[in-house]
DNA sequence: AAATGAACCTGTTTGC
DNA sequence: TGCAAACAGGTTCATT
């Protein structure tokens, strides 16, 4: 479910929820995620207050009193909510926070790609899980000339360029597809060949998109939804993505569906060259 | 080094 | 209707 605008609007969602409550206990109903859970890592995060909630590319930061931060990621199907601490373990709940305030903080993950892990905060950026990461879009850095140069020398396509999260973090399938669109940019192009005014639209491109999907609380397909539980709407904006034989809403051409790196790409073929 | 494909999982949709 | 194949928001590893 979960690209960069996603997780994004889950941490500003759970942000006024959590801060300021203390997790009273941890419960591990099943530790088998893409890397088996440490419960015993994880239990040193009892007892602790939970004094803000960050974004780093698709992972979510708890950062908690006396220099612990809880990591979580949704890989694919993850979900996090907020319930009350007596709502029943539900299918795929994986962990259950408890905190102060009476209610659970629910980890569930059907097909378990996802990651929940603590460590010292000071260790964060030499972790071996966001020490290789790339730029975040929506910070200052990512102009289409630090792009360009990044791009220096790579022949792959744009969109695999753009999904590489040692170069950009934080955008993933569909923010790749509907960011190209709105540049213009043909998905198949290689990051090699592209002009540095197109550069520059693309860096405006991809950051609009994905502000443009935050404010719209994120774009749910089937089941990303915020810590209370509730749908984005940004998929009644996506423009191509998922649209394959639909007509462009722009120059009325059939959007295509082509398969690069094995996964699914959307593009109009009027609108992107 | 860079690029591609497979692997990790389960659930849902699609097509015969 | 039933069954099997294809497909799904991510990341990492092995292989060219």
């Amino acid at each position: 479910m979960p690209e960069l605008p996603e997780i994004e609007v889950l941490r500003r969602s759970l942000e006024p929820l959590v801060v300021g409550t203390s997790i009273d206990s941890i419960r591990v109903w099943n530790g088998d995620l893409r890397e088996p859970v440490d419960r015993r890592q994880l239990g040193r995060c009892r007892g602790r207050k939970i004094l803000g909630a960050r974004r780093r590319a698709k992972y979510l930061l708890l950062d908690l009193e006396r220099g612990r931060t809880l990591v979580v990621h949704l890989g694919m199907s993850g979900r996090l909510t907020l319930v009350p601490a007596t709502a029943e373990r539900e299918a795929h709940e994986h962990i259950g926070l408890y905190l102060s305030s009476a209610q659970r903080l629910r980890f569930r993950d059907t097909r378990r790609f996802g990651l929940v892990f603590a460590l010292p905060t000071a260790e964060l950026v030499d972790d071996r899980h966001f020490s290789h990461l790339g730029l975040e879009p929506l910070d200052e850095g990512l102009t289409g000339v630090v792009l360009q140069r990044l791009a220096k020398g790579r022949r792959a396509p744009i969109k695999s360029f753009l999904m590489d999260g040692r170069l950009v973090v934080g955008v993933g399938n569909i923010y790749a597809a509907e960011a190209l669109f709105r540049a213009g940019i043909h998905p198949a192009r290689s990051a090699a060949r592209i002009s540095s005014s197109r550069w520059e639209l693309l860096a405006r491109s991809i950051r609009q998109t994905l502000a443009d999907a935050i404010d719209q609380g994120g774009t749910t397909l089937n089941d990303f939804a915020d810590a209370l539980g509730e749908s984005g709407y940004f998929k009644v904006s996506l423009s191509v993505y998922d649209r394959a034989g639909e007509p462009c809403r722009r120059c009325g051409r059939t959007i295509r569906r082509i398969v690069q790196s094995g996964r699914s790409t959307f593009y109009c073929p009027g609108c992107q060259r």
